[in-house]
DNA sequence: GATGAATGAGGCTTCATTCAT
DNA sequence: AATGAATGAAGCCTCATTCAT
């Protein structure tokens, strides 16, 4: 009878707040002009998040559980570190080839200590990260003085800061060469691999 | 006196806002707030500097023309490139554990790009970069796929990135081991040394 | 039968608004949230009142009637201003026991100045205040200082303000005993009763 | 050095907010149109108050204190609960006639259920009130049946009800007349006094 | 007819900025 | 010179109302 929910609207949402935050910062990403930006009234979005600061959690904790998912599957199909770093180093440059803002977003939010990712996504990218790390501690890929928060700072946040600094400059026709995405394999596995 | 009055308190004003910053947010840090912490009326401020805005700028310029400064020296002083970045890197952790707010602080208004640097500051550090590019490239320390922009994202933002990571969980009794240093060295060289 | 169903939800809308106003306060009372409690969708109610207000106001409008009526029959039946009383009140507190959220409800808008009664009902309500005063006075039952809108205020509003006071502590529960009907009439006689 | 507060207009405020709740409603009591009335800026009010809500309890505390101020002071002078209420009457009266949206004000305000008064406010009131209680059960003025409830319910909301029904039609104008005063004095004393 | 998606005016509040003192 | 009183634009959010379905 009534109506029925535009997704379209939905997404519009998602991807205005993305490009807001990133292209005006966060603090220039007012309600207003994500709204705006949308094709959207102003007060839409507060039928799906309760307010500004959940519609930025929500979608942060949504892009990293996407990034995180990347991470796990390697552990299922890849007996070596070595392998699951190549694989997810190369997805995620897919997902930064494909939506570029998405990954600075992440990022932006990621490194605001004022947003929190929720304990349940924490908690599954501490066991990640520490399954990995058994793994490569014990094929001795992996230095025994890196911890989980060394490993995912180096290797997430890593990866997303390098992405992001080159994203900077090239917004639109950003493009990574086959050998960015090599180098960035090599200095991952360089900076996890035990000094001889 | 009168000026050294005066000096004073602009030195409080900025330390005042570089903690703001970071300890309340780019958003939580409000010229009220800011002034408070100062120990300064809140229109004081304003003989300083035009607005907000221009404070934090003015604050990132200088932060960051103190780290361009330091990278600067290292060209005069020394001639492999090797040297240059074990100095660099030796005196960035300086940095780091003497004032680590002040790092973080450059590292959130660099992160966000609604805050821009001088046209004068940019030109600089690309002027530098290319300096040690073309030494590098020279000598063959580098490798000859990096350019500018890749080198700044990694020597400079890599660093930056790293140490905010590790300060996060440990403001205060903040301590970098001459490891950290050690390997933070490692890991550049290896970053910019040509794949055999 | 069509007409059945819409009788049924015009009620609810009624009971629902009423319920609402006296329990979650006017400010409270959003279109929302009674027509959430009318089981009706939101734009439904438009259908019969042009809006919140003209809403609100039709019910006071529609209850205060009723009150009205109340007092009015009397005049025809008795001719005594005793008599008159003694009935009103009775039958003011069969309504505050039957259904006290709908006493809660005239009085809490009748003490809101910003809600009007309509032209018509305030005359017909004049008029009848007038009549009994005029027997009154002619009885010599009333004091013959006491005006019409004295009289309104003593009688219909001293019995709101006295039965939603009690009701505010006994919503539920709510018990009048005969001796609280008794001493209304007293009371109310004895504040119209020309002084010796 | 710096402006000093202006007294005037924090009783700008008070006033203004009393004429808008009493002339407009409570819902139509918007900070905008309270600061309009007052001739000050929007935001101003929130140097003196967290917010709207506090603003408005703290004016009911602060006139409903002036009420419990005008019955307690009779304790002290008077023995007899027929003279405190007479003077207590008197006085109610002459604020009402010096200033009468105060005393609609807090009468709307205390019928209306969201807003409270301060647990001491509270404590003091019962206490007053059970202390004239003892008084008149001791003497026989006051009906045993009649608790401090029941007892606050008539004397202050009874007067307060009157006093703002009558006052509803004649802002500006409101004049009481000694007889209003004197039928008040023998109406309450009536529905206090036992029943032979 | 009936729904509830969507709107946007207006509410409350914060805060950068100005300016009288 | 320095303060902080006062402003008002702009932010977040609610909700009465409209209208496509």
């Amino acid at each position: 009878m009534a109506r029925q929910v535009d997704e379209n609207k939905i997404q519009a949402i998602k991807q205005a707040t993305i490009e807001t935050v990133v292209l005006e910062g966060i603090s220039g990403a007012s309600v207003s002009r994500i709204a705006e930006r949308a094709g959207v009234s102003n007060g839409y979005l507060y039928r799906f998040y309760k307010g500004k600061r959940e519609l930025l959690e929500a979608l942060l904790e949504e892009r990293l559980k996407m990034i995180h998912v990347l991470l796990r599957e390697q552990i299922v199909v890849h007996s070596s570190v070595e392998n699951m770093i190549k694989v997810f180093v190369k997805a995620i440059y897919k997902v930064a080839m494909e939506s570029p803002l998405t990954v600075s977003f992440s990022y932006r939010l990621l490194t605001d200590f004022s947003f929190e990712l929720s304990k349940d996504l924490k908690n599954q990218i501490i066991k990640t990260c520490s399954e990995i790390l058994e793994i490569g501690h014990r094929t001795g890929e992996i230095n025994t003085s890196i911890n989980n928060e060394k490993f995912y700072a180096i290797v997430v946040g890593g990866m997303l800061n390098y992405i992001n600094i080159r994203l900077r400059n090239i917004f639109g026709a950003s493009t990574f060469t086959d050998d960015d995405i090599e180098s960035s394999i090599q200095l991952l596995l360089k900076t996890l691999t035990p000094t001889p």
